[in-house]
DNA sequence: CTAGAACCTCACATGGATGTCAGGGACAAG
DNA sequence: CTTGTCCCTGACATCCATGTGAGGTTCTAG
């Protein structure tokens, strides 16, 4: 396929498409023309760099990962396995650090809304006012 | 305390406060020559906002959260609950999917070890090679 | 053959958080 | 008062994935 096929296909941009290439994150066999065609798999491998991207790998960690991703063979594997570790670890702590953000949002969405039943009854009955605290954990 | 120390408190640049307050992230009392000082509880407001960027939060989403996490009065519960809601809703998706990462990134390091193994074995042994697919699931 | 869509390269622009530099005050300790 | 350290504002620089536009070539449908 060409470039813009693959480009619908995966939701990525032309443009990003032809950086990543120009990255050494993609690579493509060219027509007479000289226009790009990409097979099947390159699909798979465009929505891979994008999750890899999403997970804040720079492009220049992912071109040393992703060799190895493809073909397990020698050279790679024992250069690339300890930092491919290192960044799962990293990942790993990306994770924990959002996931309590989020328990910290949930705290702060639940006083509100709490917040805002008091202020319901309020107005209904006219008693009972005051907000707990909310802060992060 | 003044800015160098709740930099070096929080990790923060100090250019960084500098500019939480330009974007009304930050308030800070003057001193009469016009320098900055902050209160024991900036510290963990700072820290905090450093966990919404990490979350993926522009400057300007944080601004409109973060009077509803000091102070849940009417005005912005009402207005930024749903906004709050959202962003949860984000983060918990941006999670899930470095979490399929990750869960990725396991694979292809499983995949190396065994390939590693496999190679130490055919040095030793002399039998047995080929190594089994990794693709993301 | 021809029109139009898709593609090529090159190059400059953008956005957002942060770094950095310049030139000048603020303030604590001697 | 002086000196050294911290702070002030303002402005320009940086990184990096992506957008955008110009000017030209390739491919495909009629």
């Amino acid at each position: 396929m060409r470039i813009g096929e693959l480009a619908s296909r995966t939701g990525v941009s032309v443009r990003s498409l032809r950086y990543y290439e120009e990255q050494g994150l993609l690579k493509s066999s060219r027509s007479a023309g000289g226009q790009r065609h990409y097979t099947d798999s390159e699909v798979e491998r465009v929505t891979f760099i994008q999750r890899l991207y999403a997970a804040g790998l720079s492009s220049r960690t992912i071109a040393e990962l992703l060799p190895c991703v493809e073909s397990p063979s020698e050279e790679n594997s024992e250069t690339s396995l300890e930092r491919m570790v290192q960044e799962r670890d990293r990942l790993s702590q990306h994770i924990a650090d959002l996931m309590r953000t989020r328990r910290a949002l949930d705290g702060v969405i639940a006083a509100a809304r709490t917040h805002r039943e008091n202020q319901r009854a309020t107005a209904v009955v006219g008693s009972r006012q005051g907000s707990g605290a909310c802060t992060a954990p």
